[in-house]
DNA sequence: TTGTATGCGTTATCAG
DNA sequence: CTGATAACGCATACAA
């Protein structure tokens, strides 16, 4: 039995590689059982030896073999995560929020961010399956079948953030619909009829399609109208809202009102329409979902809706967490705020 | 030798937990190593085998353990990246570039994200090491020692992303100092002699330190001065921007130009601007170095300083791959490039 | 081309 | 409280 001497043996090499447990054994004259107790249960060791046991793993800079440990224990104190577009959205803030809770319990986010292309999915939850996640964020609802197939074959918990209201215990998000009737209560008791709206792509992403259709019910309750030479679904983006502006100015339709789906694309257009020379609001009335809380300060002051981001992913995180220490955990309700700076009805 | 019995008995219990590459082999017929060949070197293996183990494991939904391989292979595929603020900057961008780079072989990004706590950095990275990435990616040059030690006594690969020129062969970044001579020039130029600055926190952000070194070292050359009262180090945002330039207006300091460390701040403070009723160009110039490219899209066109944050992410990515095969890579030079818009002199 | 056996570094079980 | 030892699941050197 050669292996009773390894021990020592591999000790001996101790630079040759990364300090193991045994060298760190070794060193303290104990047995590789103690030291592993010694880091991570320390209450079941004698103080003294706690401390030769330290003392060794310092001196050996000793860091435990996080592989080795997950193929013991099953379970890496890592969380996966996935999200399109990481530019210029909302998402690196919902994923700051998300980290941060995690980090709280010494859990370490693994990020993927496949630029738009939702058919690499499963490569990339596999990917994440293989590294051995313990749970899984995940954006939205509308996941391919052989996502959530595979969650549930491996047993990973999940959450879907920026998930609409009604889709289960293991989504968190916020009302879409309640968003958009919030913005039309607002520009139907300014007298608003007919408004505009340019906003992402709603055959991309399950957001966009949900605020569109928000706004649009509502609107159908107001009797007013969506213009549909002023309806324009474009990228997320500064450049994208200055352009689809320019373009609506460009076929002089009649609406009164515009709503825009982020504040870069308000951003973005409120440039346009004062490089056009049309007053916001006098002219025009502007109104706009607001991630970033940043399009607000823009001199023409916006009609916004300040959503719940950063809420969105604590919560998505505390839900995990619940979720591996196996309780219940109820998400808050996710509120929305309308916050009118100054506005006027039609011209 | 009860070992020789087990494979078959843990694939008796397939649906207990996930199929290991005994279940498979029990499936197909043939022993564990000839299905981890058939995965990783179908090359060495019957065309007739392969394809039976590629079924069996298919119809077990077999995820290869990363833990398990891991530990037998000592690496991961998989690199860490640490960056503070992920909020309103242009750090995402990056690493979103970083991150595509990567997946292209095979790579995965564990994230951390610490906001600001750069005394945290040490704790993160033994995160990150236990973990057992591949290699890791910093941001920027001054990197606490105890980090710089963990890594080299770890053999980790690293690269500093943001760095300035002349950080050594791991490093990319781009020229602070060129790209303020750049604004500099352009204003000195117009006639402009006494200007003031909104930029990062110095004294926490090396690139905040280096931006305003660049600035201030390109003023003397052109005998142009900074105005004291006209110098304002903040956070990051537009909201910090917009009050940077409300607290400047209100010292009713003679400067005739503005420069911004970033586009957030310029895109604030050109709002702040606007609110006051100052005309830019005209009462005022204002340039910005620009991170996202959408200040410049603001009403009062900007002169602005674009920077090389994509590339700066991928070619990071590329260095760290380069690392990791063994093989040399020179990052391409990263180039500042002046956008000027519209601009006047002093009034 | 395929099977066998061993090591990878921890944790956990079971004695002492 | 501590030590020995068996998993954990995969890759790979060695044999066949």
């Amino acid at each position: 039995m050669p292996n009773s001497l390894r021990p020592s043996s591999r000790a001996a090499a101790s630079s040759a590689r990364s300090a193991s447990l045994a060298d760190v054994a070794a060193l303290a004259g104990v047995s590789t059982g103690t030291v592993s107790r010694a880091m991570s249960k320390p209450e079941m060791i004698s103080e003294a030896t706690r401390v030769r046991v330290m003392e060794a793993a310092d001196r050996l800079g000793y860091v435990v073999n996080g592989a080795a440990r997950a193929l013991a224990m099953r379970r890496t104190k890592t969380i996966g995560a996935v999200v399109p577009r990481f530019g210029s959205s909302s998402f690196p803030a919902m994923i700051q929020a998300l980290e941060a809770t995690l980090a709280e319990q010494g859990y370490t986010l693994l990020l993927s961010a496949p630029e738009g292309r939702r058919e690499k999915e499963p490569d990339i939850l596999r990917a994440m399956l293989e590294r051995g996640v313990d749970a899984v964020a995940l954006l939205g609802t509308d996941q391919p079948p052989a996502v959530l197939s595979m969650l549930a074959a491996h047993r990973t918990p999940y959450v879907q953030m920026w998930a609409p209201p009604g889709s289960g215990s293991d989504a968190v998000g916020f009302d879409e619909h309640a968003a958009g009737a919030q913005v039309v209560a607002h520009l139907a008791a300014l007298g608003h009829k007919r408004i505009g709206f340019v906003g992402g792509r709603s055959k991309d992403s399950e957001r966009a399609r949900h605020r569109f259709e928000g706004l649009a019910l509502a609107l159908a309750r107001h009797d007013m109208a969506l213009d549909e030479r002023a309806i324009i679904e474009t990228e997320y983006g500064f450049a994208e809202g200055f352009t689809a502006m320019q373009e609506i100015l460009g076929r002089r339709t009649p609406v009164t009102a515009m709503v825009f789906g982020t504040d870069y694309l308000a951003a973005g257009a409120l440039a346009a329409l004062d490089q056009g020379g049309i007053a916001v609001p006098q002219a025009l009335s502007v109104a706009s979902f607001n991630d970033n809380d940043f399009a607000a300060y823009l001199h023409p002051p916006l009609t916004t809706v300040r959503l719940p981001i950063r809420e969105i992913g604590e919560a998505a995180g505390r839900l995990l967490l619940a979720r591996l220490g196996g309780e219940h955990f109820e998400p808050p309700p996710m509120h929305v705020e309308l916050i009118v700076r100054r506005s006027t009805g039609p011209a």
